[in-house]
DNA sequence: CGGCATGATTAAGG
DNA sequence: CCTTAATCATGCCG
């Protein structure tokens, strides 16, 4: 501005004020009445009104101000002012000619692609506290999905929120300044050559001003979804292990459905609530379904893997599943166990299968990688023949007790029930040979669920009571 | 710090 | 969608 003010004075000093003297500029020059006849004594005349509007801001505000007055009233006040108007307008325009275009800006391209690509500044969702409430009722709902990511959604939509909030409070500024500032220019467009192009100039510069401002906003914006995202992938990619009692419960319920370790929907959003609901005095880690059935799908595997390491773990737990859940019957059902003449005692057998454990380890991981690798017809017989039998003898009942116990055990404690927990008791402990034995050829748990196709080679001539007792 | 345990993720298959 | 199997990355413990 001030450049331009002097060097338009130069331009009009150059042009108009050629050899003109300086004289102490006090006092109003007079309103001068001989403009007739000579151009020379105009051009004085010119001269003498540009020195002294030149000289204006030398003088007391008094003075300047009685000066000024008398400017204003001057004849060729209309004109002078047209020409400097004219003349600042080129001057501005070949100015502004340089600076014109306005390129889109890659960068901020970029901010608004990814702010819409976020869904923060795409169409908002009849507004932030609508779109929380529904990302809070599909989490109701159920979609596990909806609920690991609500709380992400739930910042996402507060930044949204403020990003709105504030990009109209940058707007509303904007158009203030605006209209105050051409308000002043208008005003002073009485008193100082301003052009209305001068204006759209302003405003223009105003509205760029702004803009950069608001792209900072995006900018802090995309920082604060990237910072949110990033976190929260880490959050998740984080491990926290499970608490005890989490572990426990799921634990719990893997060894006491082993023959079948897949949890129904409900099963595993019974053991989420059960887990987080336990884990509530811990650490404040819901658990939710989806790592319910992580959790399963890792046990299963490492489970199979490695079957011997569990051992402990699976006596452990189906014991204490077998404890809790039957008492009397248990007992009972060991004491005719123990009594009966086939099976002279169970409880001793068991340990000597587990004294067997470590020689039969090796010899049991061998046989589930030839489970896993080879076909299972032709190596389960003469890999482990007494075994096998053993097996077979224990297992045929526990195993479709097992079963059964599966279909009953949520809902009810019926006798069976009881029977089947102690039967699941009894597969625990009789680890090396039950655990192979439920899988199928390949392995894997899923032939299990079928009791005829399994419990058919074996149990042709007996039934579950028989094995059972026996 | 090394090694194992463990939750999460991914790819492939149904 | 589910599963399995492999793998990743971290947590934890000696």
């Amino acid at each position: 501005m001030m450049e331009e003010q002097a060097r338009i004075m130069q331009a009009l000093s150059g042009v108009t004020l050629a050899g003109h003297s300086v004289q102490g500029g006090m006092g109003l020059p007079p309103p001068h009445g001989h403009e007739g006849t000579d151009g020379d004594g105009r051009k004085q005349d010119i001269g003498d009104i540009l020195h002294q509007i030149m000289t204006i801001t030398d003088q007391s505000l008094d003075e300047a101000q009685a000066k000024k007055h008398g400017l204003n009233c001057h004849r060729m006040k209309p004109a002078l002012f047209s020409v400097l108007c004219e003349i600042k307008e080129k001057t501005g325009l070949s100015i502004r000619g340089a600076q014109e275009q306005d390129p889109p800006d890659p960068q901020l391209m970029r901010l608004d692609n990814m702010l819409l690509a976020e869904g923060v500044s795409g169409p908002e969702k009849g507004g932030g506290s609508a779109a929380a409430a529904a990302a809070a009722a599909a989490a109701g709902g159920g979609a596990d999905s909806s609920i690991e990511h609500s709380d992400y959604r739930a910042k996402l939509t507060q930044i949204r929120q403020i990003y709105h909030t504030e990009l109209e409070k940058y707007e509303q500024a904007c158009n203030e300044f605006t209209t105050h500032v051409m308000n002043l220019l208008r005003e002073q467009s009485r008193t100082r050559p301003i052009s209305p192009k001068e204006i759209e100039r302003m405003v223009g510069i105003i509205h760029r001003k702004f803009s950069s401002i608001q792209m900072q906003l995006k900018q802090s914006t995309c920082e604060a979804v990237m910072i949110l995202r990033s976190r929260f992938l880490d959050a998740r990619r984080k491990r926290r292990n499970f608490s005890k009692q989490a572990t426990e419960i799921l634990n719990e319920y893997f060894y006491s459905h082993l023959s079948n370790p897949y949890p129904s929907e409900e099963a595993k959003e019974e053991l989420a609530k059960k887990c987080s609901i336990t884990v509530s005095q811990g650490v404040g880690t819901t658990i939710t379904v989806s790592q319910v059935s992580n959790w399963f799908g890792n046990k299963r595997i490492r489970y199979k893997k490695n079957i011997g390491k569990f051992q402990e773990e699976a006596n452990l737990y189906a014991a204490k599943t077998a404890v809790t859940a039957t008492h009397a019957v248990a007992a009972a059902i060991h004491n005719s166990q123990a009594n009966s003449p086939t099976t002279p005692n169970s409880g001793f057998q068991m340990k000597d299968e587990e004294f067997q454990l470590d020689s039969a380890e090796s010899k049991n991981s061998l046989l589930t990688n030839m489970f896993t690798a080879g076909s299972s017809a032709s190596f389960s017989l003469p890999n482990s023949g007494d075994m096998f039998m053993n097996m077979q003898s224990l297992n045929g009942a526990s195993y479709q007790g097992a079963q059964v116990g599966d279909n009953v055990q949520s809902q009810g404690d019926t006798i069976r029930h009881a029977i089947s927990q102690t039967v699941g008791y009894n597969d625990g402990l009789r680890h090396p040979m039950y655990s192979p034995h439920s899988l199928n050829g390949n392995g894997g748990w899923h032939g299990a669920p079928t009791p005829s196709s399994v419990t058919s080679p074996n149990e042709g001539p007996g039934s579950v009571h028989s094995d059972t007792s026996n």
